[in-house]
DNA sequence: ACCTATTTATAACG
DNA sequence: TCGTTATAAATAGGT
């Protein structure tokens, strides 16, 4: 309910001034603890139209020093290696390129596996399906067989022995058909996005080979 | 279980580094946002071993910049208005203090609450009490007392009407005598220190004039 | 100026 | 170094 905050200027003066004095307080308190817990020289210095002079921390002679320091060398060797803004900005945006794209391989795939567990519930009309979602769809669908086959032919391999034992939990049996763990993979089926049908997956994992997959493979 | 790290310099060269990079990178991004949403002008630079050279944000240009315009002002303007470290840490300290006093007030006043509460449940012993702690239990029951007083003042001037209501709850009642909303004043009972007792209190504003508190105030 | 719901920063760990 | 997680700190908005 409360804030949200576009990192833009802001429009209205009471606002921007008191972000202004409660953030400047802020950044004094990070320099300070910067320069304590690391053992470095730092300064900053502020020059905003709420004060006539330019606010200095550590001090005058603090900003002095550094400064000094730093107006001694020659543009040849600052240009070598200092981290300027736009390094730092341009590290920012690929960073952030990334997160998205990562946030919509996730949102694909929640896509997918809707599709894929409406179709065991026949919730989904796939024939109205587009070519993405169907081929997608099918990706899934593969894998999903790939894994219940494998998992067949252990309980087969064991011979009836396991067959009486409970089925294991939904992340368990996930974990074991190889539907996690991959690069970037398809996740099966997490309790977050369904929890209404939590212990709807062992009724699937019996029935989905002989009812559902072929049903859909064959509109592909 | 985690953190809770004292502000001080960090030994170890290795975790040093860590949070020595952690947090220029959170000071940059602190920086940038004071300047992007408040439109100032704000520069800062750090000299560290970790760097042959200083780092400077918003850039080099961005550091000249900003501090010709520090540079150029007269030694008088500056120490005129100038908010440099010592001044912001004697406000932290004095500041600091005024919690503390605060802190203690309080707690001094839990206590006394305890006492007073303890002492009408019959679980404290007033005989083994220091002089302190008995004249501020004397002033806390005194306040208490005036505090009844008056709302049997009340009850009386609106004759029997009222008396057949049922009783207010502790925090209502606790506003009507009078016992909290003054500046530092003691407060009464709160749910939060008398969660077990919170009903208890309607109790005691029946019981106490003529049972415990006389059985107290005699012992002063 | 203070409070609180929320967001952000970050120490420790893998 | 990089990602994750639990926790602490910062802070926007409201009183």
């Amino acid at each position: 309910m409360k804030r949200k905050m576009k990192l833009a200027f802001i429009e209205n003066g009471k606002s921007r001034k008191t972000t202004f004095t409660k953030r400047k307080k802020g950044m004094m308190k990070k320099l300070e603890e910067l320069v304590t817990l690391c053992g470095v020289k730092a300064c900053a210095v502020v020059y905003s139209s709420y004060n006539s002079i330019p606010e200095a921390w550590p001090s005058r002679e603090g900003v002095e020093e550094v400064v000094s320091k730093f107006m001694e060398l020659s543009m040849m060797d600052r240009t070598k290696k200092m981290v300027d803004q736009e390094t730092f900005t341009r590290q920012r945006i690929a960073k952030a390129k990334e997160q998205l794209q990562k946030l919509r391989d996730e949102n694909r795939n929640s896509h997918i596996r809707d599709l894929m567990f409406g179709c065991l519930k026949g919730e989904t009309d796939v024939y109205h399906l587009d070519g993405n979602d169907l081929q997608d769809l099918s990706l899934l669908i593969d894998k999903y067989l790939d894994g219940l086959t494998h998992r067949i032919e252990i309980f087969t391999e064991n011979g009836e022995s396991s067959s009486s034992l409970p089925l294991p939990i939904v992340e368990d049996a996930a974990a074991q058909i190889g539907f996690d763990g991959q690069d970037e993979g398809i996740p099966c089926m997490d309790s977050n996005n369904y929890q209404p049908e939590i212990d709807c997956l062992a009724t699937i994992t019996t029935a989905t080979t002989d009812v559902c997959a072929p049903n859909i493979t064959n509109n592909l």
